[in-house]
DNA sequence: GTTAGCACTCGTCATATTAGAGTGCTAACA
DNA sequence: TGTTAGCACTCTAATATGACGAGTGCTAAC
């Protein structure tokens, strides 16, 4: 009760509870307060150390599993840690440019489809960090329309072809209920783009729509299910494609390997919309460098109250915004994810946020 | 060595086999001569049980994992157990006109799109049996090229659309180093589709790719990069996708769910290439029903060295065939399995089979 | 405020013990 | 000759036991 909740922890806690809270993310042993006096170079007995744990517990920072057990870092403990750590981001970042040569490396693999590119990342990632990963394929949002058009395929069969901007094709095919002839075709092609292009793809909306079909004339019935199937193919958001990687890597952390949580994680990286809210969520917030980090209880997603999860948001330009995210358990190495997940987003964006045009 | 060879086994031997494997299969747990004694309708003594188990232990059989445990079935043993029973299939074939009915409903849940059709497949048999599953899109071997066409999408970009049969639409943007003009692209459209159109995309090969070059004229140079790259995005067949469902199911399973094991399998269902073996092996060949099992090491896939894998082969008509699977362990319900799998295959060659022109 | 020392707690590990399931074998039986 | 009862034996899984040690909290001395 002496230590004072307005200070909250001074230099020597501070610095103890790092050294437990290190100490921990290798080991993933309780550790004691013997090894947290010889590690320090503060040079204080165990019996000291002891003392400050004790008030460090009560704060709740720390916990001890049970009596006569090692300390472990509580949720609160963790997220003090990253917080001071993300501080120092820019001191530290650097500092790895061995690093970003062996990224870039594996990154320029030619990979010239963008779902590719995806794939590679998420493994390279996986591979570097040993943490499950995820990435979402960028997602138009602000994104132009650039090119439409349709196609007959059979009598009563038209394509429908999108372009959108970032080179983002979109296709669909659609039954009429009627033949249509070329001149009407073409007639209908030229309304689209006219009408069309260079639109953001969210002012298409039934206002428009509505006029389209006005302007379609005679045809209005027919066009009017054209339109309406293009609209769809257009909005349609079935394309929050999630890429993961790395999954079995769970299985090298004790503390998540056991059948109920793999199970739970598992299900959840197979069924990727579960992973849906972490990508919203991540896009809805801007943090310094994109970054965000959600410990234990602060996840959204049910299956990962007892992971860790890191987030960021990359942007290929023009609003192509996605997300990377690493999960692992609460004992993760925060700075390695952090730099790594950074150094990565930043090849990416380099890559293919300025070459967009040849994509 | 008294039990000839010749004959194999007897009708005794053969109804104790079958009561050891089906105790097995529902209780996981070794059964011993007692269990048997009680269990079948043989009305024998334990130790009449024990003699002829030990004569099928000696025949290959059954295994005795120690001394003094009971028998569980080798890999042998169950192979002949499903043999038997696929031969008894016609016959059972008919009584599920419930789970028909159940299946049904789920699959016609207005899935317009095929991959969210093959995503529900593969919940769906997931759901039902408690296994692993996985589901490959259908590939368009023999399939034939329906339509052609590029457009401009930039001055130096354009956008290639194929619709094969079967309306799978590819589509590539290219980009070139010269720009072309509208007369150009028009014959260029022309030149394709009258050359292309209606072959089988086999036949797409080098020789006649030169051909249409030459034909090209002036502009062969671009025009051969135009080609290549169409070409290339007809075959490129990076589209073997496989969708899976269930794999935590495996974590039921306990001889499946320790980590090593569990690890990975489930690396295998995430990096899904590993899993093209297995369709590449179930599409080439042709089975009773389209049906195969594969026991244990029969297994060419690394990590299903310890599982029963059952395949289908289904066919949306036009040579559109694709596989479906179920992992699990060696002692899996394969009546259940086979009868539920046949289900589903037909519902869906039904539903998307015959109606194929509207998808 | 810091430290040394001590008694105490609790989980881990290795070992011993037991219970029970299941077998193989032999001898008796039909 | 095939079947069965009985018995000794084996091996596993479960449980109990006890030593060990890491780590703590507290007190008293510095």
């Amino acid at each position: 009760m002496e230590g004072s909740d307005g200070v909250e922890l001074d230099e020597r806690k501070m610095k103890i509870l790092q050294a437990i809270i290190k100490t921990y993310l290798e080991t993933g042993e309780p550790v004691g307060s013997r090894t947290i006096s010889k590690y320090t170079d503060l040079n204080l007995s165990s019996a000291t150390i002891r003392n400050e744990m004790a008030d460090l517990e009560e704060m709740g920072y720390i916990i001890q599993p049970h009596t006569s057990a090692g300390r472990i870092p509580s949720d609160k403990g963790y997220r003090l840690y990253v917080d001071t750590m993300m501080n120092d981001m820019e001191a530290r970042i650097s500092a790895r440019d061995k690093e970003v040569e062996e990224l870039k490396e594996l990154l320029v693999e030619k990979e010239e489809k963008m779902d590719h590119m995806l794939k590679q990342v998420a493994k390279t990632l996986a591979v570097n960090t040993n943490y499950a990963t995820m990435i979402s394929a960028p997602s138009c949002s602000g994104n132009k329309l650039k090119f439409i058009q349709l196609s007959r395929v059979d009598a009563r069969q038209l394509v429908a072809v999108v372009v959108l901007n970032g080179n983002i094709i979109k296709n669909n095919i659609l039954t009429i209920s009627e033949e249509m002839d070329d001149e009407t075709l073409l007639k209908l092609n030229i309304l689209l783009n006219t009408h069309l292009n260079g639109l953001p793809i969210e002012e298409i909306n039934l206002g428009l729509i509505a006029r389209l079909k006005q302007q379609a004339g005679i045809h209005s019935d027919i066009v009017g299910d054209v339109i309406d199937a293009v609209a769809d193919s257009i909005k349609s958001d079935d394309d929050l494609q999630i890429y993961t990687s790395g999954t079995n890597n769970i299985f090298k952390y004790p503390e998540l390997a056991d059948q109920e949580r793999a199970s739970e994680i598992i299900n959840t990286f197979e069924e990727k919309q579960l992973l849906s809210t972490l990508v919203q969520d991540t896009l809805s917030k801007e943090e310094k460098n994109g970054i965000q980090i959600y410990i234990g209880d602060e996840n959204q997603v049910e299956a990962m109250k007892d992971c860790s999860v890191v987030t960021a948001t990359y942007e290929l330009g023009e609003g192509m915004k996605g997300t990377i995210g690493i999960i692992g358990p609460k004992r993760m190495d925060y700075e390695k994810v952090v730099d790594t997940m950074h150094t990565l987003m930043s090849q990416m964006e380099e890559l293919y946020g300025k070459n967009r045009k040849d994509m």
